[in-house]
RNA sequence: GUGGCUGUAGUUCAGCUGGUUAGAAUGUCGGAUUGUGAUUCCGAAGGUCGGGGGUUCGAGUCCCCUCAGCCACCCCA
């Protein structure tokens, strides 16, 4: 027998128990609301596309991360590494039914090959939204408004909304004739935060081959700072004599105007023009979130517009705005911040099975708090009732419903709250009308 | 992918320079208490010391490989 299988789970892909699960669907189902709520409507694609779909990008590093293998039919497959890549086959495949403006939402795993760490796993979810087909800056307004929305739905008051527009830095390469390394600039400058000024001077130096003179003129840009009024203002000399910075100039005047007058708290959304985001195929405004209270933990959603969304399997251009959530770092942040209830269960009567004989009485009362809109659990046992309650207590039931012989003989059910430890009786009667009215109360909060 | 740290009951950890049947706390289960849940007391189960190989009279402890976790680089959610 010393023949078994060790059970044991691949590098950087993790089970689910429900404790970990629970607060998961909680924050999906508030993602799902929040996207909606704006018209956003819900579509999937396949885990699994061809190779040729995936790779079709050509840029290494994603190369490096794919899950590839060959199917039994000998065909040469990979599963999805982000939602862009699968949406943009979607788009090219379908946009002539959808019609445009399309507003999509879509919450899937993904699939990456690389090494884990603290909150970045092998298999994740992606929360993305996205309004394909417009190049209207309302898209863009609307994006920075789901955000602010989706962040007050998971209960955050203190975040930051840090906003630049590629066309700002796009426009500044083109007066320093730099377009063509814009990818190293890019990344360089994404490190800012991370490494400082200094050195990614040098790597704009080494790497992206650009005089030091020409790496103080990208790094000037990061060093606006002041209230977004200020930086709008200290930008317009820089960008004066070039059409694409002033385009990029314009449209962060509109979208800070535009934000305010959406009732977003001024202090929110912050123009930073140090945001590059690392990705080279945006072209318009760029957005990364911080949670005030726990910077270090990251962006915890970012995204930003795109010029043209399919163009590998289209001829024709789908410019797009849209942005992704990140469940992980978001859940990870909500466990150090303490804010996940320690709720075990997902529902919230608890109905002990007291006297065995009477299994089907009790059976027959769940069905009724149930056809009531309540969420009910019978235990399976008819165990001591001081076990049954402890079970009840530890997954964190709200209340128990009591029924044994003496309640039975006097039509009564003893109502228990389970946070306070005070019962009340109520009367039962044949559709439990009045036991259900005492318990809706009991399930505020 | 490169480099560093770590790996002992479900969980958090002890285990001195290698030395007999690997411990504690907590959790789980049962009982004290066959009608009331975080208290108390009693009892039980639970570990091939991540896995494999090697050195040794003897390995949880030393060496090698491997797997997994964490950290940095890289990249990004």
């Amino acid at each position: 027998m010393s023949d078994r299988i060790t059970p044991r789970t691949l590098k950087g892909f993790r089970d689910y128990p429900p404790e970990k699960m629970i607060p998961r669907e909680q924050l999906v189902e508030i993602a799902r609301r929040v996207y909606r709520s704006f018209g956003f409507r819900p579509m999937d694609t396949p885990a699994l596309e061809h190779l040729e779909i995936l790779t079709g990008k050509g840029s290494d590093e994603t190369d490096k991360q794919l899950y590839r293998f060959e199917d039994h039919g000998g065909r040469s497959v990979g599963l999805r590494f982000d939602l862009t890549v699968p949406l943009a086959r979607f788009v090219a495949q379908h946009i002539q039914d959808l019609g445009t403006p399309f507003k999509r939402y879509q919450i899937a795993n993904v699939w990456r090959g690389e090494n884990t760490q603290r909150g970045r796993y092998r298999e994740f979810m992606q929360c993305d939204f996205d309004t394909i087909g417009t190049t209207s800056t309302t898209a863009d307004i609307e994006t920075v408004l789901v955000i602010n929305a989706l962040l007050e739905a998971i209960g955050f008051e203190q975040f930051t909304i840090r906003v630049n527009n590629r066309q700002v830095l796009t426009g500044l390469l083109e007066k320093l004739d730099l377009v063509d390394q814009s990818t190293a600039v890019l990344r360089a400058l994404d490190k800012l935060p991370k490494i400082g000024a200094e050195k990614v001077a040098a790597e704009l130096t080494s790497t992206a081959g650009a005089t030091p003179q020409q790496a103080d003129a990208v790094l000037q840009l990061s060093e606006l700072t002041g209230s977004n009024a200020e930086i709008l203002a200290q930008l317009e000399p820089l960008v004066a004599d070039n059409e694409t910075g002033k385009r990029g100039l314009d449209q962060l005047t509109e979208l800070t105007e535009a934000v305010a007058a959406a009732q977003v708290p001024a202090e929110r959304l912050k123009l930073d023009l140090s945001i590059a985001r690392g990705l080279d195929y945006y072209t318009g405004m760029v957005v990364e979130t911080f949670l005030d209270e726990l910077p270090g933990i990251g962006s915890v959603c970012s995204g930003g517009r795109y010029d043209n969304l399919a163009e590998l399997y289209s001829k024709q251009r789908h410019p797009g705005v849209g942005a992704s959530l990140g469940l992980d770092r978001l859940l990870a942040a909500l466990e150090e911040l303490d804010r996940l209830a320690d709720i075990q269960t997902s529902a919230q009567v608890f109905l002990p099975l007291f006297i065995a004989k009477r299994r089907n009485d009790y059976l027959h009362l769940a069905t009724q708090l149930r056809a009531a809109g309540l969420d009910v659990e019978l235990y399976p046992e008819a165990k001591k009732l001081g076990k049954q309650l402890q079970y009840a207590d530890r997954r964190g039931f709200q209340v128990a419903v009591i029924i044994g012989e003496d309640e039975f003989a006097a039509n009564e059910a003893q109502l228990k709250n389970l946070t306070t430890g005070e019962s009340q009786t109520v009367a039962l009667d044949d559709e439990a009308l009045a036991l259900i009215a005492e318990i809706r109360p009991l399930l505020g909060s």
